[in-house]
DNA sequence: ACCAATGTAAAACGTTCGTTTTACATTGCA
DNA sequence: TGCAATGTAAAACGAACGTTTTACATTGGT
């Protein structure tokens, strides 16, 4: 495996599961397997660092959310926290670890949530045959909801959530 | 004010503005405007400050929840976003900052949101006039997310679940 | 009048932070 | 054959971390 890759995949790991201002470079450094020189060759510093990390899940999570109905956007879902856990939304976690005053950072988050925005009115307009901004922001709620919700409700809190859709999703159609 | 108060108050402004880790106790004794003798007599530690911190917030924003309806509860939480900004929730941000491994906050966010949950089932079985576990999971899932999302979407998404909860509830009740 | 409590100001504690540097080994290509 | 690139191991950088301590001022109650 690349070393890049390595690093980057060690650093989603540890900035998930402990947070990133609490995860220290010699952690990462152990974890990637690599002295602290080749790791910030690779990494040029802990927020590119962070920011790789991010675009690199969004591509990653976005890839799951290529499907055509609003009830699959809940199943994709249902499978990246039975994949990933649920520890809540790693991009709001870690605007909001550095209050938004990291540039790579906060940029990797406005991207990744404007291209969620976007999939999820397009999905909606997909299915209903037409526009419809306040359907696509109660998806979104749902979605974002079940999200976190299943931090502390488990997977029960996405189930709830995708029943949920459906009856809105039901009820725009007639 | 009393010196505590002042402190517990300027320490919820800058860990929910800036983060926990982020915020440094030398920061924190300016804002509070004490030495750090005194500051640490007060506050034991910084893990202990930000229980107390939490303990406090849990009961403002639980004291605006008396209500009887789920919509009251809609409205609840858009007068809290209104008065306290949109940043997400500092007991899960708090958590996950610190991985669980903090025990004084992990014991503050469970029994936080605990309350929450029991919150809303009590006030989804006022309204149907029976348990309805299922509903009251979505209208947790509702509110979750519309803390969540008016993050980025403003609080556009706290009107949109507000109706979104309305349609399920009336479903429900017929 | 005095003691105990409570505060400030500031230095110091040892540790850890993110990052850079020094010195050296291995490897792949011209 | 040899040089440039890429890696390791480990020490060092100054700064910042959470916390404690030293020395001193103010104040309120018996």
């Amino acid at each position: 495996m690349d070393l890049t890759t390595k690093l980057t995949a060690a650093a989603e790991r540890l900035f998930d599961r402990h947070g990133y201002m609490a995860t220290g470079m010699d952690r990462l450094t152990e974890a990637a397997g690599m002295s602290s020189r080749t790791l910030y060759k690779h990494a040029g510093s802990k927020a590119q660092l962070m920011a790789r990390v991010l675009s690199e899940r969004d591509r990653r999570f976005m890839a799951r959310l290529e499907v055509q109905t609003v009830d699959a956007l809940f199943a994709a879902l249902e499978d990246w926290v039975r994949v990933e856990g649920t520890r809540g939304c790693l991009f709001l976690r870690s605007r909001a670890e550095t209050g938004g005053d990291t540039p790579e950072i906060a940029e990797a988050v406005a991207a990744h949530k404007a291209a969620f925005h976007q999939r999820i009115v397009e999905v909606v307009a997909a299915e209903l045959g037409r526009q419809d901004p306040v359907l696509a922001e109660q998806v979104l709620v749902l979605l974002e909801g079940a999200t976190h919700a299943a931090i502390y409700r488990g997977a029960d809190a996405v189930s709830a959530a995708r029943a949920a859709a459906a009856i809105l999703i039901e009820r725009a159609q007639s």
